[in-house]
DNA sequence: ACCTAAACCTGATAAAAGTCATCTATTTCG
DNA sequence: CGAAATAGATGACTTTTATCAGGTTTAGGT
């Protein structure tokens, strides 16, 4: 398990604009910048893990990242999926708390870690940011609130449609007259996704395929049919 | 639907210990004091609509209230249940979004109202009222990241021994040997709260009284034996 | 107190989804 | 390259839970 470390600027970052720290002051900026580690990690690998004490947050740079918690028997359910520009182990720092998921590495990924003392820092000082910080974290809460009444009362197909879409809007990459899904999930990571058994996604993603509404490409998923998919998704009984 | 003001002074409010507003400065406490208009409510009365722009934030001085999303089928999932000394509605606040969610009275309640721009300045000028507001929004985030691995992966029945010790952390009134619940839900509300149908709360719940583990007193329930009740809600499978 | 509506309960049935077993395809790695 | 491991697929079966339909009890309003 070898730490690559590699050089990058995160002034220059391709991402900045993605993120919380667009907009920083310069020298907070810089701050940030000076303090930080940054770590290309493979597919499978662990950034932190459920239980343990954080010492500082991670900012994606390159790859994807799941954020899953696991249950008694061991099963996953994944919270969020990461992408460039996302932070991530904000919650447990700024709530005080030890990490309640883990974060694994979903496709090779070059991931930023500042210490929780910047950070803390920064953010403190600067109140334009704090704000923005908590306009996210709160904006989150109403995305998961969203998907908790889902899961409390949509079907595993409705769940699975929705859950397409989402990726859609997230790794959506537009071709003509349809949208590839840039990210490579396996069966089990689906399950975990949508809150079901790997059969049974397997079944409901060949149901898709069989109606024509996905297709797949490799072990990416192509949406053919975002429309009749968001039928299937919303539970539109008519 | 008579809107009947009460008088309360911030300062002197019985729940300001259990509330984010403790510790504020007298000025800042004043503040809020002098620009806030408290109601009585009664049972059923809504506090504030899903999908209606939010213009400030309640804060609950007596009773009880339920937050909920419905679905399209007009089926509620009740998200929180709040009580006195509770914030009621920040979060779409503070992400500037419509509400997600809707607010009802489920016990004869007192509710305090504070204008958003007021609460906002103090919560600017303030960056320690600030981070205790954003640590208590994560910490609840936390707890719904948990909720939500629960919904995907539990069994109703294991929902429902969690949710009843959920609630008796929060509204448990200890007797010997024994702790009663001091909430007042209906069977619809217990089945909006476990995310699941009505008659399965009715049976279950009569199961766990055939079981011993709990018994009914009234519209509140008692926890006789929290302990199985526990092994009912963990999963161990053994 | 009485009437009505709502809440609560029970049983029968059907549908959804989980589990288990097995088999095939695809990676991975020595 | 070939063996082994992993991922994907499919069928049979079981369990869980929702739904529907019918009851009874309780609560609220006049």
């Amino acid at each position: 398990m070898q730490r690559k470390e590699f050089p990058i600027d995160c002034s220059l970052c391709s991402h900045l604009k993605d993120s919380l720290f667009n907009g920083l002051q310069p020298e907070d900026l810089s701050r940030i910048n000076n303090h930080k580690t940054c770590i290309q990690y493979k597919k499978g690998q662990n950034i932190f893990y459920e239980g343990t004490r954080p010492t500082g947050l991670f900012c994606i740079n390159g790859g994807k990242v799941k954020v899953f918690k696991n249950n008694i028997q061991g099963k996953e359910f994944i919270l969020y999926i990461a992408k460039p520009g996302d932070f991530l182990g904000y919650r447990a720092l700024l709530s005080e708390e030890f990490y309640g998921a883990t974060a694994t590495v979903l496709e090779d990924a070059k991931i930023c870690f500042i210490q929780k003392d910047n950070f803390l820092e920064v953010l403190q000082k600067n109140p334009v940011f704090m704000r923005k910080v908590v306009k996210e974290v709160c904006k989150q809460m109403g995305i998961m609130e969203e998907r908790m009444a889902e899961l409390a009362h949509k079907s595993v197909r409705e769940r699975l449609a929705a859950n397409l879409l989402m990726l859609k809007e997230s790794y959506g990459m537009e071709g003509e007259d349809s949208v590839l899904l840039d990210i490579a999930l396996s069966r089990e990571d689906w399950a975990s996704l949508v809150g079901t058994a790997t059969e049974t996604v397997i079944r409901l993603l060949s149901d898709f395929k069989a109606d024509e509404l996905i297709s797949f490409e490799g072990k990416k998923i192509r949406v053919l049919d975002p429309k009749r998919l968001a039928k299937q998704a919303d539970l539109i009984v008519a």
